[in-house]
DNA sequence: AATAACTCGGACTTATTGAGTCGGAGTTAG
DNA sequence: CTAACTCCGACTCAATAAGTCCGAGTTATT
């Protein structure tokens, strides 16, 4: 009903979290999930196609986790939802025009002569779609809900994650609370 | 896995028989889907909704058909796909990030507030797309592949129908071949 | 005026795509 | 060396899209 779907949503989510990181730190999928309140599976196997698009790097082992591998500001929304969703047309010719029974079963060559009108006008329809996807990157988005947000959310939410990372790679985990 | 499928190429393709149509004249379902090489009932379908959509008008009963109920140039390509696929969105946001158990289960005023930022940049995006599709007419179309034929195709193809038309209508039809 | 044939109209069935989940292989800390 | 945790590819299920079928209405004919 929609070209692009929850895969798209939750992979920017997760993203949008991933931002403000520092360097050398990662988030694990199961962070990630119990964060949006989701599968952890669900999230790695989104990571799975934004690491192939080398939009993030995932560190394997114990501590490991995702993080992002290149600056937000060279990260788009188009590069994402192209990642999660695949390269999604706006519309699939089927080249009807050459079945045209008019032509008794056999086109003549003026008719698929270049590219069908419609798809031409549907090609034009998704290359301004892309275009505007494109401008928007992971770093304006991260800036625009860091707006929103009051100033000392930003530290509550690293402490939420600092303490979820406590309770999981260090056994001896010393209390916080 | 497109936005638009089968139905608006169908639609569109089957319109476009439609424009060069004197006054008066209507096209049936049945000629209309033999043109194409699809099912009657199929174009049937297809045109209920762009009946719906003052896109075309039936003529019921025999000799009934199908014709144009505005101009083609007044008739563009987001009418006809919105008539016939329904209003599609490029994305549905589910509004994930109320969901976001960093909250512990009970979002914010902060971040409900306005419009999702990825929604936004999403429904920019899908603006700038219905745009591209509002400003190409079906006589445009039409316009362009009518320079792509040979200059006795129309006539032939007219002719065509004309005698397509002949053999049913009339119970006492004279063979032609 | 009655008949008969043809037309459109909406509802159903099937096939394909997307969403979500599960178990396995690999890697790192201890 | 052990152990635990991580990511990764393949499978299952549900929803949507495509296509088809039968019924109601209308018109030209006799």
């Amino acid at each position: 009903m929609a070209l692009y779907g929850s895969n798209a949503e939750y992979a920017l989510h997760c993203l949008l979290f991933l931002v403000p990181l520092p360097e050398g730190e990662a988030l694990t999928a199961r962070d990630l999930a119990e964060c949006q309140g989701i599968s952890p599976s669900l999230v790695a196997k989104l990571f799975t196609g934004l690491q192939k698009a080398g939009i993030v790097a995932a560190q394997e082992g114990a501590r490991g986790g995702f993080s992002l591998a290149k600056p937000a500001e060279e990260i788009s929304m188009l590069d994402v939802v192209d990642a999660v969703e695949g390269r999604k047309r706006l519309f699939d010719c089927k080249e009807i025009r050459a079945k045209c029974l008019l032509f008794g079963g056999c086109a003549p060559e003026w008719a698929t002569r270049g590219l069908c009108d419609i798809n031409a006008a549907m090609i034009a329809a998704e290359r301004a779609m892309r275009s505007e996807l494109a401008k928007r990157t992971l770093a304006d988005l991260a800036g625009k809900v860091a707006a929103k947000m009051p100033a000392d959310f930003a530290a509550e939410s690293a402490r939420w994650l600092e303490r979820r990372a406590a309770t999981r790679g260090r056994p001896h985990a010393m209390g916080g609370a």
